[in-house]
RNA sequence: CGGGGUGUAGCGAAGCUUGGUUAUCGCGCCUGCUUUGGGAGCAGGAGACCCUCAGUUCGAAUCUGAGCACCCCGACCA
């Protein structure tokens, strides 16, 4: 490509509505280009990363024997109630009618529609494993878009399905996915992670999240850097730590009157004491049901732990009024004692603890020399509580460091959720018909595309990894008025295009200090100086991610490349 | 949805407190000449419904009200 053509509209100036390094990058190297929140076009040069990436997955997963097909976008809203998932999905789709008013959404995802779509087909288990997958435009009516393409209403996906007979095979399938997605992200020049995760929506028994880390990232990691454990932040265990909350003198249950003390803050000025002698008391519905949820005071719920230990769908703070009610106390009163009307769920953090401040279940007032035992009826202790830096592995007792990451691909283990309610049945060698054993794989390609340069830019710019630039060499002439410049790099430039490289040929009528900052933005590995030295036939040759450049003669390029 | 913030030319900003000629600056863009190794110089030029609507006023970018859009923090997720 000659740069006097391409449409690679670069800025200067940081865009006033980007925050973070890759979103300004994009918007500056004229990858994308906003048309409102959380929709965004990819132009040329974007587009040409985004299709590397494209490639990468393909060669990977084609290798391992899955096939690519392409799956419709609009999907009636019918199958979405098979599957019992209309009501989770409802909030995440975008909807949308056809002229005879028939409800569609814009799928998020196509679990519902792969498996209708092999269950027609799917008669023995002469026919499995099937191993599917397509890269397509997924739409998510997302909450609140941000960070450009990390977090978009439309992205570009790779979504993969599996169908085994067996769980040997289900299993089986799932380890090559989880292996092709090492090999895709290595590929691809990301530092990442793979890490447990949890399963959310989609369901299922197992999932590992691929994380890249970045400090932008919406994920905290958890990892341990002794055994090499490594989870999701939402969902990451520790050691169980000592009890160290029975500060309080007294263990005498007493009612103190705390008018306006709402905070955990408020409430140890108040007591002259330290937040972990507080028990915090959540109201949570829980699938609409009410739930008093109990964590010391200088600990954070994990809403995922809490869910998953209670099998919910839906787990969320209560309303004012239900914490009222079930109270008869305002918000920040709550506490165990005496709270018999809801389940009680503790984490383990407060096990066995006396002589501990909780809130009092009227207005302006606490208890004080609470003991567990003795004044509550927990029905629970689990595992709730958020991990925090420095606490201790479960598995080998090191320090835990907790990183940013951003969810780059995700593999699950989706079990028979699917097949069973759509009907992806198929006879066993006995002739005994069984639901097949699914896997599902997601790779959030246009997020993968941010996340590379998260991971690889400079104050000057973007710096492609070789595997995904855009072009992979620039040929700068720095005077095109020069004849012999010209000339020599547009045979340079036909040279290397016709050995096989992505050239991008600065062919512009600007001075050398546009072309540079230019070529720097957009990242492109590997440049080619063409200036003053092309009268004894050398060029300079520098690559982006060094500050040294080497002068070569011209005809060595070629050879120096490979 | 709750909390915080922003909206002036393609991009980045000033002006708004205290209303008053033709709305200012930098970059970019167009023409000409010069220049050509890290965002050139000179001369000339184009480009703005000051987010929208309503109100106050002789007069509104500026004051008031309503709305819209966008960004950031939280619940959702590739």
């Amino acid at each position: 490509m000659k740069w006097s053509q391409a449409y690679i509209p670069t800025l200067r100036d940081v865009p006033q509505d980007a925050e973070i390094p890759s979103h300004q990058l994009m918007l500056r190297a004229g990858l994308i280009q906003k048309l409102a929140s959380g929709l965004y076009s990819f132009l040329p040069l974007g587009l040409r990363v985004l299709h590397k990436v494209e490639n990468i997955i393909r060669e990977e997963l084609n290798q391992r024997g899955a096939q690519e097909l392409l799956m419709p976008i609009l999907q009636p809203r019918q199958i979405w109630e098979k599957s019992g998932r209309w009501d989770v999905v409802g909030d995440l789709a975008m909807k949308t009618q056809s002229r005879e008013e028939k409800e569609f959404i814009l799928g998020p995802t196509h679990e519902e529609i792969v498996t209708d779509l092999v269950s027609k087909s799917l008669k023995s288990y002469k026919n499995l494993p099937i191993n599917l997958y397509q890269i397509q435009v997924k739409f998510r009516d997302e909450i609140r878009p941000r960070f450009g393409v990390m977090r978009a209403k439309e992205f570009v996906m790779k979504d993969g399905y599996s169908f085994d007979a067996s769980e040997e095979g289900a299993d089986k399938n799932f380890d090559l996915m989880h292996d092709a997605y090492n090999a895709i992200f290595t590929r691809c020049g990301l530092n990442y992670k793979s890490i447990e995760a949890d399963t959310g929506v989609m369901g299922g028994s197992k999932s590992q999240e691929f994380t890249a880390l970045a400090d932008a990232g919406e994920d905290g990691v958890v990892e341990c850097d002794g055994c090499g454990y490594a989870a999701n932040l939402e969902l990451a265990i520790r050691k169980p730590q000592e009890l160290n909350g029975n500060s309080s003198d007294s263990t005498e249950l007493k009612k103190v009157p705390t008018p306006g003390k709402k905070k955990v803050k408020d409430v140890t000025a108040f007591f002259k004491t330290e937040a972990t002698s507080l028990i915090k008391t959540l109201i949570y519905e829980v699938d609409t049901k009410p739930v008093a949820v109990l964590v010391r005071g200088d600990q954070e719920l994990s809403e995922v732990k809490l869910r998953r230990v209670l099998d919910a769908t839906d787990v969320v703070l209560a309303s004012e009024e239900t914490i009222q009610k079930v109270t008869g106390a305002p918000v920040g009163f709550a506490g165990p004692v005496g709270l018999d009307s809801i389940p009680l769920v503790a984490d383990l953090s407060i096990q066995g603890m006396t002589g501990a401040i909780t809130g009092g279940n009227a207005p302006d007032s606490h208890y004080q020399g609470v003991d567990l035992e003795r004044d509550c009826k927990i029905k629970q202790y689990e595992d709730l509580s958020t991990v925090v830096e420095n606490d201790l592995c479960v598995h080998c007792g090191k320090a835990l460091k907790i990183r940013r990451g951003i969810e780059v691909g995700h593999v699950f283990k989706l079990g028979t959720k699917y097949s069973k309610s759509l009907g992806a049945l198929f006879l066993d060698e006995k002739g005994k018909e069984n639901p097949a054993i699914m896997g599902c794989y997601g790779i959030g390609v246009s997020r993968t595309v941010a996340a590379i340069i998260e991971q690889n830019f400079d104050e000057g710019g973007i710096v492609w990894p070789m595997a995904v630039a855009p072009f992979q060499v620039v040929i700068t002439i720095v005077n095109i008025k020069n004849k012999s410049q010209l000339q020599a790099g547009e045979k340079l430039y036909k040279e290397l295009t016709d050995a096989g490289y992505d050239v991008l040929l600065d062919d512009r009528n600007e001075r050398p200090g546009p072309k540079f900052k230019d070529a720097d933005l957009i990242g492109i590995p590997v440049r080619v100086t063409i200036g003053k030295h092309i009268e004894e036939g050398n060029v300079e040759l520098k690559k982006r991610s060094e500050s040294d450049f080497s002068l070569i003669p011209i005809k060595d390029v070629l050879k120096s490349l490979v």
